[in-house]
Order: structure tokens, then C-alpha cells, then sequence
RNA sequence: GGGGUCGUGGUGUAGCUGGUCUAACACGCUGGCCUGUCACGCCGGAGACCACGGGUUCAAAUCCCGUCGAUCCCGCCA
């Protein structure tokens, strides 16, 4: 029996230069390894091969006849490491490239691709493109979102971190379909009915009495027939809650803290996706708009001459109107409304205290698109039981959630951000998919 | 769930008031030319019975009906 030591990542990355690393290394020998994004054939005995690895795209120019002869019958795609010599070279791309190369094709493609993943555009329907999504996910355009995407959630961690939240994992997997019942997907969890959990909301809630302040980021699922721009059936929610609030207005200061979070976080890791993608940094003031949500409809009713007063909720239209508002006389992509009737949200809400018709709540507007929903919630066992009575609900139903208001919860409030919403709107894609990396609706199961 | 629009080579489109459409263009693929390309360029080539089924007509990619698929709006939500 042998024991050899496998080795360390130190050893196995050693000799491999990044392709944005080639400044460090000019006149040395190097070796590289990555994707052939594109391969361009000059006659007689020149030939330029874009190699693409995680770090970005170079240049390397073959002219060695066997060196040429390796790479016959290459498509794009090809994994490929290359050793060669870095060389200033004014007319290059970022201004070094490979020279005097020798090929190892560790995968070669054959096939041509379904869509050319080269070009600036993508030249491909949404539907076509996530059909074929394992592969298009690669062009340098696509991957720029979802590197937004990612910083956006490390931007979410930093800023709660930074304001001692802990972070959490809750079960999606859950037994009753709580909050509202007809909304959850159904599975069959070894012969016994349960539940993809359509939100964290009871267990965040349940863990301010353990942390006083967690956040979790994870995907829900919700079982709406929707088919819009804007709904996925599942997708990823970035959720807080956080204990011993004065009202929602605590909320909201937190909310604001992170979204500037979020934003600078990604202004300073991803220069090069937000200039690739032409993703101009949205106005967010040190404190959004607010407007309490009568007043938004009166607003509407004097300034666009529609009359939804009374209205128990916004239509999108509506908050197109807000969100122009905003931007024009505060000069801020965000803007939040604040205390959404009763009847519209669900039973943890606390209501308005000095109107109870209206709630403590509110939904943050990005770029006239709802992104964030939060408020505060009910935090006495009592309230609680009246609030399920008023509306119908026993309180079997959620008797483990209960029990944590039985035994002492702080008054406590929270929030939900979209993820792909925030990334959709803020990168200004036409469709909420394009901003998932496999997107599920209605129709799509696959990829 | 209600309504609108659309289905043409691998991809994106043109054609669609019926008639040399033997289906055009661009990207991709492919043969050739070019030693500085980087959305290279130039000359050739392959590849689509026009989503599927039925109907009208002398004649259908084109008009009608149905089916399937896609897409957008509304409702609902993040």
C-alpha cells in the first residue's frame, strides 16, 4: 500500500499565472490553463488564441508551426494549458501576451457551440439561452452578474456582520404551510405531507430569542401562478430580523445601513463587471425618501389623476410613479413606503399605533420596483392569539411558533431583500431570469 | 387564473395584402487567401421541405381552424 502525500494547493497552483497576472511575470516563461474563448486563424502561419480563465482574458499569438498543428480542430471551448514566454506588446489588450507557446489540450470541443458566447452581445433568446444556460453562463457578460450577484450577498453579511447579527440556516424543508397556506409548494417527505418553506419568516423571528439579531440568506419557494418579468417560483432571499426595536422605524435605519452596504461593498470588488455590464452606482442619500402609504395615494390621485384612495394595496404602475418621485425631487433610486393597511399583510404585524387600520411596515422601492419588504411584528403571546382569532386561523396550526411569544420575545422587527430583484434592477436586465443563474417559473424545470 | 403577441438552417432576423421562395441576410460551422487579429477582412461551401395537424385554393412560409411551444401585460408578490 502506497501513502502519498496528495499535494498541498500551494504546489498544485504554483506554476499557474493567471491571465490577469501576466504584468507581474514579462520576459518569464509561464504557464497557463483555461477556456479557448476564441480562436482566430491568419493565414500562413499565424494564429491568436484567446484563453479565458477565472481571472479575465489574454492573448497568445502562435506562429511555431507544431505549435499551430496542435490546436487543429479546436472549437471555442476548449480547456487548453499553455507555457509560454510574457511579452510587452503595446497593441495587446492590457499590454503583455504569450509568446513563443506550447499547447496541452486537456479537453478538446468539436461541437460547435449553440450560440456564439464570444461577442460583446449574446445573440440569443432568454428561453434559448437558459435552455443552453450550462454553457452560456460562461460569456464574460453573463458571468458579470452573478459576480454582482455574489458581492451583493457578501456586501449583505459584511454590513450585518458589522452590527452583531448572526448568521443562520433555517429548514426549507417544513411540515406546515403556515403563513399562508395556499402559496407553498407541496412535497412527500417519506409518506407524511410537507412543505417547501415559502419564507424564514417564523424561524428568524424564533431565533431573535436566541441572538437577538440573525440573518439568513437561502432560497424560497413560492407556489404563485405567476408568469411576469418580475417573479420567480423560487429564488434567493436575503432576510434579518432583530430584536428590542422602537418600531419599524429601527428597521428601516438598519435596511438603509445595509443596502449602502451592499452598494459599496460592490463598487469596490467589482469595477470591472459594473463597467462591463455599463451599471452606473444608483443614488442612495444617507436617509431615503419615505411616504406614508395614504399619502403616497393622495400623492398619486393630485399628480396622475387616478384615484386608487382606499385601495388596500400599490399596483406596479403605482410604484413606477413613487419610484419617478423620488428620484426627481430627492435625487434617490430608493424610496420607502411605509404602513401598508392591515388587511394586506400578513398576521405578525403590528399595526400602527396611533391607527390601527395601518401597519407598522413597509416596502422598500428600488428603481420603482418593490425590493425589500419589512416591518415590525407583533411580540406579545396575547396579540398574537388575537391577531389569529380576527382572521380565522387556529392556533394549532403554529403552535411552535407561538410557544417562542409565550416565553418572552422583545419587541422585533425585519426584512427581506429580493437578491435577484436587487441584482435585476440595479444592473437595469428586462427579465428577473437573467438574473438567476437556473431560474424556475411556471414552465422552466430545466436546466 | 384572464388578455395580447409570436413560432422560418445551430443562433438572431427578413419574407407573411398567396404566384420564378428552387426561401434571403447576419453570427456560427466549413474549404481557400491574408504575419497583428482582438465583433478582423476577402472569395467559396454545407446547413431550414418555414413548430405540428387539418382546411381554403389551380397554387400556402404567407389566409382560416386546432394543438403544442415561447413571450409580454394584468392579478399576486420579493
Amino acid at each position: 500500500m502506497s501513502c502519498e502525500r496528495p499535494l498541498s494547493y500551494l504546489e498544485v497552483e504554483m506554476d499557474r499565472v493567471l491571465s490577469s497576472e501576466l504584468a507581474l511575470h514579462a520576459g518569464e516563461r509561464v504557464r497557463l490553463a483555461g477556456w479557448m474563448h476564441r480562436i482566430r486563424r491568419l493565414g500562413s502561419g499565424m494564429v491568436f488564441v484567446h484563453l479565458r480563465d477565472r481571472s479575465g482574458i489574454c492573448q497568445i499569438v502562435v506562429e511555431a508551426p507544431e505549435a499551430i498543428a496542435s490546436l487543429d480542430g479546436l472549437l471555442a471551448e476548449s480547456v487548453i494549458e499553455v507555457e509560454g514566454m510574457v511579452a510587452v506588446e503595446p497593441q495587446a489588450a492590457g499590454g503583455f501576451e504569450i509568446h513563443n507557446p506550447t499547447f496541452i489540450v486537456l479537453s478538446a470541443v468539436t461541437d460547435a457551440l449553440p450560440f456564439p458566447i464570444n461577442k460583446p452581445v449574446i445573440n440569443a433568446h432568454l428561453d434559448t439561452f437558459l435552455d443552453h444556460a450550462m454553457v452560456g453562463l460562461r460569456a464574460p457578460s453573463k458571468q458579470a452578474i452573478f459576480r454582482l450577484s455574489a458581492a451583493a450577498a457578501h456586501g449583505f453579511r459584511e454590513a450585518l456582520d458589522a452590527q452583531g447579527f448572526t448568521e443562520v440556516t433555517t429548514p426549507k424543508i417544513i411540515g406546515t404551510a403556515s403563513e399562508s397556506g395556499a402559496n407553498v409548494f407541496a412535497i412527500d417527505y417519506f409518506g407524511r405531507q410537507a412543505y417547501l418553506a415559502q419564507s424564514p419568516q417564523f424561524y428568524k423571528q424564533i431565533m431573535v430569542g436566541v441572538f437577538e439579531r440573525v440573518y439568513e440568506i437561502g432560497p424560497v419557494f413560492r407556489a404563485e401562478p405567476h408568469q411576469t418579468v418580475r417573479h420567480l417560483n423560487e429564488y434567493v432571499s436575503l432576510d434579518a430580523e432583530m430584536g428590542f426595536i422602537k418600531d419599524h422605524t429601527t428597521v428601516m435605519a438598519v435596511l438603509m445601513d445595509v443596502i449602502r452596504g451592499m452598494l459599496s461593498y460592490m463598487a469596490g470588488h467589482c469595477s470591472r463587471e459594473l463597467e462591463l455590464l455599463h451599471v452606473g452606482m444608483p443614488l442612495a442619500p444617507e436617509v431615503f425618501p419615505h411616504v406614508y402609504f395614504p399619502d403616497a395615494q393622495q400623492w398619486i390621485y393630485e399628480h396622475k389623476g387616478e384615484d386608487c384612495r382606499g385601495e388596500p394595496d400599490l399596483a406596479p404602475q403605482h410604484e413606477k410613479w413613487i419610484g419617478e418621485w423620488a428620484k426627481e425631487v430627492h435625487d434617490s433610486d430608493f424610496v420607502f413606503v411605509t404602513g401598508y393597511p392591515m388587511v394586506k399583510r400578513p398576521f405578525y404585524t403590528a399595526p400602527n399605533p396611533k391607527d390601527p387600520r395601518y401597519s407598522n411596515s413597509f416596502d422598500l422601492l428600488f428603481r420603482g420596483t418593490e425590493l425589500v419588504t419589512g416591518g415590525q411584528r407583533l411580540n406579545r403571546f396575547d396579540d398574537y392569539a388575537r391577531a389569529l382569532e380576527a382572521r380565522g386561523m387556529t392556533q394549532d396550526a403554529v403552535a411552535g411558533y407561538l410557544e417562542t411569544f409565550r416565553f418572552g420575545m422583545p419587541p422585533h422587527g425585519g426584512f427581506a431583500i429580493g437578491l435577484e430583484r436587487f441584482v435585476m434592477q440595479l444592473v437595469g436586465l428586462t427579465n428577473l431570469r437573467e438574473a438567476a443563474l437556473f431560474p424556475r417559473d411556471m414552465e422552466r424545470l430545466q436546466p
